[in-house]
RNA sequence: GGCGGGAUUCCAGAGCGGUCAAAUGGGUCCGGCUGUAAACCGGAUGGCUAUGCCUUCGAAGGUUCGAAUCCUUCUCCCGCCA
């Protein structure tokens, strides 16, 4: 599906169809009309290092900003990350040390031109414009009022709840929108959550005399679990450059009541209503691992989880651990701990749970030792899927 | 500035002198079942070559035969009032 005419309303139609809101309606039409490249923005605070899948729907979206000839302005917040984006948090979130920012930033880039062209992107950090002089911040100040920013849901609820609000965080959303200010941003996205954020932007250019951006908001997309926003803190999250057996499993696990979001979300399609929901959701899985870990691997992922999954057998390929052969026997847990980075009680745990297994056949409680010479190149397995062919060396 | 409450094992949260490696729930792990790594059901869940030993209940001291539980000091959080 692509943009097929000039004409601006067209083409802001287009671009809006799966917006949950364009902001100030009309706004994105009357911009494309001035027939230049539009300044895209995208802020992104480099908390965590790892892109999930919930963050390409905006960067899909700026990807099709792009195509049609228009500049995406990526800001890495490196200057708001030190205070904290209190969206949707109900307390304060820890701040992190420049290191830790500065290789998330790096990491954060890198996948983000999984889907990104690189070649019409301009990234800044913010902490260029952000460490300013204390004059220069009163008058961003004063630009709204405290009224406007407790009006916010996340600080209403915990103001409400007598849960502390840090004068930092109540700063996050007026730095956010100076950033707008800074890069003289046309458009801005975000998830829905960021709706408060975003609007202030366009306030605040406003107040330093520029022509506010148009937001738009994009539908933030339901984790793994089916229930919650997708996010790495609660863990129902599949990341952009996780491997593709990942990609292919976690999505596999998706509850199928989530399903027609994630493709309408995901694959900006309606979900196939001829295929059932186990052949919907296989097509879905290979298409995510195809997109994100390359053409084909969604095919090799599906073929090595019904081997694995369905049809319980070994893998294709499947580390190695060399054991010394010393002594000639084998202490069992201290092999399991060893092959699979657990603990030796976890390891006696799982083996009397019958979780351990030596070429198919659960090894028991009792099996304490065994004669190296029977274990060289055979294949031991922890619960479903871990698998370690042993080697058995000197 | 005044008064009060609290810090427990991955998280939440019981425990309030021995029966505490510490209830319960969540999470996680194993097993069963299944199109699935979902749901559901059952079990396990500090470490250790292990019928025992070692380390954990904010930190450091102390009381006691014995402390997560009592006392002292310290650090950090939180609430109410100003």
């Amino acid at each position: 599906m692509t943009a097929t005419s000039d004409d601006p309303a067209t083409t802001a139609a287009w671009l809006t169809r799966n917006a949950v809101e364009a902001l100030p309606g009309g706004g994105l039409e009357a911009k494309l009309a001035r027939g230049r490249p539009l300044r895209v923005k995208l802020g992104v605070d480099p908390t965590a290092p790892d892109l999930t899948l919930g963050h390409t729907v905006v960067l899909q979206k700026l990807r099709e900003f792009q195509d049609l000839g228009h500049t995406v302005v990526l800001i890495i917040g490196d200057g708001t990350t030190r205070v904290g984006d209190p969206s949707g948090r109900s307390s304060t979130r820890p701040m992190l040390s420049e290191a830790e920012i500065e290789t998330n930033a790096r990491t954060y880039q890198e996948q983000a031109f999984k889907i990104l062209d690189p070649e019409r992107v301009e990234v800044r950090h913010n902490a260029d414009w952000l460490m300013m002089e204390m004059p220069d911040l009163f008058r961003l100040l004063s630009a709204t009022t405290v009224a406007h920013i407790i009006e916010r849901e996340d600080f209403a609820t915990r103001l409400a709840a007598g849960t502390p609000v840090s004068m930092l965080e109540l700063l996050y959303p007026l730095l956010q929108a100076y950033d707008s200010v800074a890069v003289k941003a046309d458009v801005e996205l975000g998830g829905t959550d960021q709706t408060f954020n975003l609007l202030m932007g366009r306030d605040i250019q406003r107040a330093y005399g520029q022509d506010g951006q148009v937001i738009l908001t994009m539908p933030l997309l339901v984790g793994t679990d089916g229930e919650k926003k997708m996010s790495k803190s609660v863990g129902n999250y599949i990341g952009v450059s996780e491997p593709a057996s990942e990609i292919y499993g976690k999505t596999l696990s998706l509850p199928d009541a989530a399903l027609g979001a994630w493709y309408t979300t995901l694959l900006d399609r309606d979900l196939p209503a001829a295929l059932g929901p186990r052949d919907a959701k296989r097509a879905l899985a290979r298409e995510l691992a195809d997109r994100f870990a390359g053409q084909g691997a969604g095919a090799a992922a599906e073929a090595e989880f019904d081997r694995v999954h369905v049809r319980h057998e070994v893998p294709d390929q499947l580390p190695e651990l060399d054991w010394p052969a010393s002594d000639g026997s084998v202490h069992v847990p201290a092999l399991v701990a060893r092959a699979f980075s657990v603990s030796s009680s976890e390891a006696r745990r799982t083996l009397a749970q019958g979780g351990i297994k030596l070429d198919g056949d659960a090894l028991g409680g009792e099996t304490l030792d065994l004669p190296a010479t029977e274990l060289d190149g055979r294949v031991l397995q922890f619960g479903k899927r871990r698998f370690v062919r042993i080697r058995i060396s000197g």
